[in-house]
DNA sequence: TATCCGTGGCA
DNA sequence: TTGCCAAGGAT
């Protein structure tokens, strides 16, 4: 096992990409707004947007005292607006219970809006050092096929999972830090879902998936529904409204297309998504406090 | 625990 | 072109 360790974390101090939120000096509000925006989003896309929120919001207060819509407006296309919201919301709760520190500690981290498991203790881990297991999908995946000789982990994380990644670890603790990183930046590198780069594993000798014989996964991924879903039209709603500072009529979501305003009917346009769904995804936005409805429209909120 | 929640690049 | 899937969280 001390021989993987140092296979891994050596190749990571060779090959690691140079991510500005990695880099020397860097503080724990950098790596949190990080965390927030990869939860389920590659990095280049993250990296133009945490570059401008990091130059505009560079610490948790500057955030706290925009209202909501301008943190929504910035989040721009990345993807989940809510977490843009709890971003926010966070912000406000480390402004006035930490003092616009950002908590140090897992278990404080994990009760602020949007932290879970994985971002607690990858903040915990990344920005201040401490000592923590870090479970993400890449790293999922490495221990699936590395200790497990699987394909892939289970489609949910299991018990089991955290179980054996404490296990793995190195004892010394900064060791495990920088295998915490190590085995994460592995699966996004080398060991990948599709096509896994073997022929430049570090670990492809002590690889149990590759000891078995690569076999196949035991199961199919159940692929994420996109066409015709209430996701797509909150999302096209979400773009029209970062894009109008008035209140858009309510009208503009519901009635027929034809007639509505350019940028209204270009977001709109391809969904084909009948009144009642468009009715229901705008019903969904007011009540998660994406969207509020006053009497002459729908709009950000504040 | 399964499902919902955006977006865009790529095989 | 279509489906996969990417540093998850909340319910």
């Amino acid at each position: 096992m001390q021989q993987i360790h140092h296979l891994i974390n050596d190749w990571y101090q060779k090959n690691s990409r140079d991510l500005p939120w990695r880099r020397e000096g860097v503080g724990g509000w950098e790596v949190m707004v990080s965390e927030f925006m990869l939860q389920q989003t590659p990095v280049v896309r993250v990296l133009p947007v945490w570059e401008q929120w990091m130059r505009r919001w560079p610490r948790p207060q500057d955030l706290a005292a925009e209202p909501l819509s301008e943190a929504l407006k910035a989040w721009g296309r990345l993807g989940y607006p809510r977490r843009a919201q709890r971003l926010h919301a966070a912000a406000v709760e480390i402004t006035t219970e930490y003092n616009g520190e950002v908590p140090r500690t897992e278990e404080a981290l994990r009760a602020l809006p949007g932290v879970g498991d994985y971002t607690a203790a990858a903040i915990a881990c990344f920005a201040f050092g401490e000592r923590t297991v870090v479970v993400d999908t890449n790293i999922r995946r490495v221990h699936a096929r590395l200790f497990g000789g699987m394909a892939l982990p289970e489609p949910s994380p299991r018990a089991s999972e955290f179980a054996r990644a404490r296990q793995v670890q190195p004892e010394d603790d900064g060791q495990a830090n920088l295998w915490n990183v190590s085995v994460m930046e592995l699966g996004a590198l080398v060991c990948t879902a599709r096509s896994p780069r073997c022929d430049a594993c570090p670990v492809f000798e002590q690889c149990a998936w590759i000891a078995a014989g690569q076999p196949a996964p035991h199961y199919t991924p159940r692929g994420q529904a996109w066409k015709g879903t209430d996701r797509q039209v909150r999302g096209a709603i979400m773009a029209v409204l970062r894009e109008h500072e008035h209140p858009v009529p309510q009208a503009s979501f519901l009635a027929d297309l034809a007639g509505q305003s350019h940028a209204t009917y270009v977001a709109l346009e391809k969904l084909q998504a009948e009144s009642a769904q468009r009715e229901r995804a705008l019903a969904g936005l007011l009540k998660d406090g994406l969207a509020v409805l006053e009497d002459d429209g729908v709009r950000l909120p504040s």
